[in-house]
RNA sequence: GGGCGUAUAGCUCAGCAGGAUAGAGCAACAGCCUUCUAAGCUGUGGGUCGCAGGUUCGAAUCCUGCUACGCUCGCCA
């Protein structure tokens, strides 16, 4: 609401106060019939030793004729509610949004600054399931967030490909493994070998030491074990493409841990050095006592590296690669504290961008009765849930329009079951963990991607009409507004005005549900307003205009947050 | 035990730098397709905002305590 801070100065111009005063208290109401901007004066009563009912009154007179946008002011309560000229304020948010194309509320503030933005990062050699999504999903959301605001991102998949559970692998391989069926599938044999071995560990202690000397000399580059490693490693690589080309996401790096292990040594010295290295129970930690966090390991008692290691040295890597302004880590809440030390580390080697550094936690995938895990080969591969949406979806098509080419129908049927899936991850507090539930994925009402897209589609349907019939193109500026005053319409514009602030919040907060709540309400304001009135056959040919024009911003508005969702607009459906 | 997080309608969730009768969606029930896409729209019912105190003109929102659940607390990542 930009009359806010114009409302704001008048007030303190003509009460001699200060303006923030006014700035801050200054709110939008709960309901659209209590106006557009409201003035609690409830604080105000303290300082000025009057009544807020009465300093409500005393203010509406003092603003009275101050302002072209303010059509009236009335005191309600304590109250002094704000209502502006809709027409006026139809016309300036409409030609902002047309002169914006096709980017509304975009933003130059990123440029010049380079943003890393770490996610998906999933394990070779095992199933990319749903709970690898949340990651995937929000990762690619936050990082076009950081493009719509003009910051030069680099999306970075850091593999988990390293660690004593590949010298498991190779054990397990070895014991059980199938040539013909890792060239088939890959991953589903290296993960039946993979949960055999958890299994059969019951029995048999004896194969964790097997593990650890298969990992250790992995480590060493020994020929055989290195090139098995390799192998998995490149299998897997190939796997994750078909679900990343699917996802539609491409990454800037897909280094994964083991690129780092060659760089701890410097990172070991670099801490030696400023004398944080301490030993503990056989072990190098460096003690965190300051921070309120225990001990951040940083050598095993072997020598070994550990995951902690790894993660700092790979923060100096990309800084010397990227020189970055933010270094962002899509993961698990689980690993809060992790990042706490990690960070913490950082801070006590003096690396300048420490407090630069930030996890973006997200909540647990899990079951109604209990975790997904790979071990005990209980999870839902995310291709499963994307194939089984997008069947659902193809019925549906098919069921709605009968007429439409085959080829047609599996492209709408793949962009919305995908887009479905991809909306359920990113629509709530994304610290909140998901129970999974194949009804509450599936469903394709209400608040979900296909009631956004079918918006959009329902707009792209009106504005084809329209074309057809000669009546657009037009030129937005030469509408008249009035017919934009009423309800329906005023409360599509009220959304677009608060996009861009949407975007800054989810931005701010790495939160991408705040930008898609504006685009869910925003499609929902559109539905009842279409449902209420004609466009087409409006009555006169100005109002067929004026609701054309909104349409068509109504459109633009969608496409661009569901573009940042990373879930396509489809012109029909 | 220490730390972090969560608790709001039957279900899934918003709201939380204090403010006006606590909002959506789903599910339930009742309606709306001879007019631009019914994956839509309208209406009805449904809430001691976990519990107990406190601060305040005013608390779902801030503070304290408690309860329940989840995560985490060096040689996995």
């Amino acid at each position: 609401m930009h009359y806010k801070d114009e409302l704001a100065e008048v007030l303190a111009r003509e009460t001699g106060m200060e303006k923030n005063i006014f700035s801050d208290l200054l709110e939008i109401p709960p309901q659209a019939d209590m106006g557009d901007l409201a003035l609690p004066c409830f604080r105000l009563a303290k300082e000025l030793k009057k009544a807020p009912n009465q300093i409500a009154v005393e203010l509406k007179g003092k603003i009275a004729g101050k302002l072209t946008w303010l059509r009236r002011a009335e005191v309600v309560g304590g109250y002094l509610n704000i209502y502006v000229e809709p027409a006026q304020y139809a016309e300036t948010i409409l030609q902002k949004s047309f002169a914006q194309g096709a980017t509304p509320g975009f933003g130059t503030e990123g440029l010049e600054k380079t943003v890393l933005v770490e996610y998906s990062s999933p394990n070779i050699a095992k199933p990319f399931h749903v709970g690898h999504a949340f990651s995937t999903l929000v990762g690619e959301a936050i990082a076009n967030l950081y493009e719509y605001r003009g910051y030069c991102v680099k999306r970075l998949n850091h593999l988990g490909d390293y660690g004593t559970q590949f010298g498991k692998l190779i054990a397990a391989w070895r014991h059980w493994g199938s040539e013909e069926a890792l060239a088939d599938d890959p991953i589903t044999e290296l993960n039946r070998v993979y949960v055999k071995f958890y299994r059969e560990l019951e029995d048999k202690p004896e194969l964790e030491d097997e593990g650890r000397l298969y990992f250790k000399r992995l480590e060493e580059k020994a020929p055989e074990e290195y090139e098995l490693w390799k192998l998995f490693r490149d299998l897997s690589l190939k796997a994750f493409d078909k679900i990343y080309n699917r996802l539609n996401i491409k990454f800037d790096s897909m280094l994964g841990e083991s690129f780092y292990s060659d760089k701890i040594p410097a990172v070991v010295d670099r801490l030696r050095e400023k004398g944080l290295l301490v030993e503990s129970e056989g072990a190098q930690v460096v003690n965190l006592d300051d921070y309120g966090l225990n001990p951040c390991l940083i050598l095993k008692s072997d020598g070994a590296t550990i995951y902690a290691s790894r993660d700092i040295a790979a923060v100096y890597y990309r800084d010397e690669t990227w020189d970055f302004y933010r270094n962002i880590y899509v993961v698990g809440a689980p690993q809060k504290n992790h990042f706490q030390q990690v960070f913490a580390v950082l801070k006590e080697a003096d690396f300048p961008k420490a407090d630069q550094c930030i996890h973006v936690a997200f909540g647990t995938v899990r079951f109604a009765d209990g975790i997904f895990s790979t071990r005990q080969g209980n999870v839902i591969l995310l291709n499963d849930l994307l194939a089984e949406s997008v069947a659902k979806t193809k019925a549906i098509i098919q069921n709605n329009n009968p007429e439409m080419p085959e080829a047609e129908v599996e492209k709408i049927a793949e962009s919305v079951g995908v887009g479905a899936v991809r909306y359920t991850f990113l629509r709530n507090g994304r610290e909140r963990d998901i129970v999974f539930s194949w009804d509450d994925m599936l469903d394709f009402e209400g608040d979900s991607a296909p009631y956004l897209q079918y918006t959009y589609a329902r707009c792209s349907s009106i504005m084809r009409l329209a074309a057809a019939n000669g009546v657009w193109p037009l030129d937005p500026t030469k509408i008249n507004h009035e017919h934009l005053a009423g309800e329906e319409e005023q409360s599509i514009i009220k959304l677009m005005d608060a996009f861009e602030d949407s975007v800054l919040e989810a931005l701010d907060t790495h939160e991408p549900s705040i930008m898609l709540r504006n685009i869910s309400q925003l499609a929902r304001a559109f539905n009842r307003f279409y449902n209420s009135r004609s466009i087409l056959h409006a009555e006169d040919k100005e109002v067929m205009k004026a609701r054309l024009i909104l349409t068509e911003s109504t459109r633009t508005y969608l496409k661009a947050g569901l573009k940042i969702a990373g879930i396509d607009a489809l012109e029909r459906m």
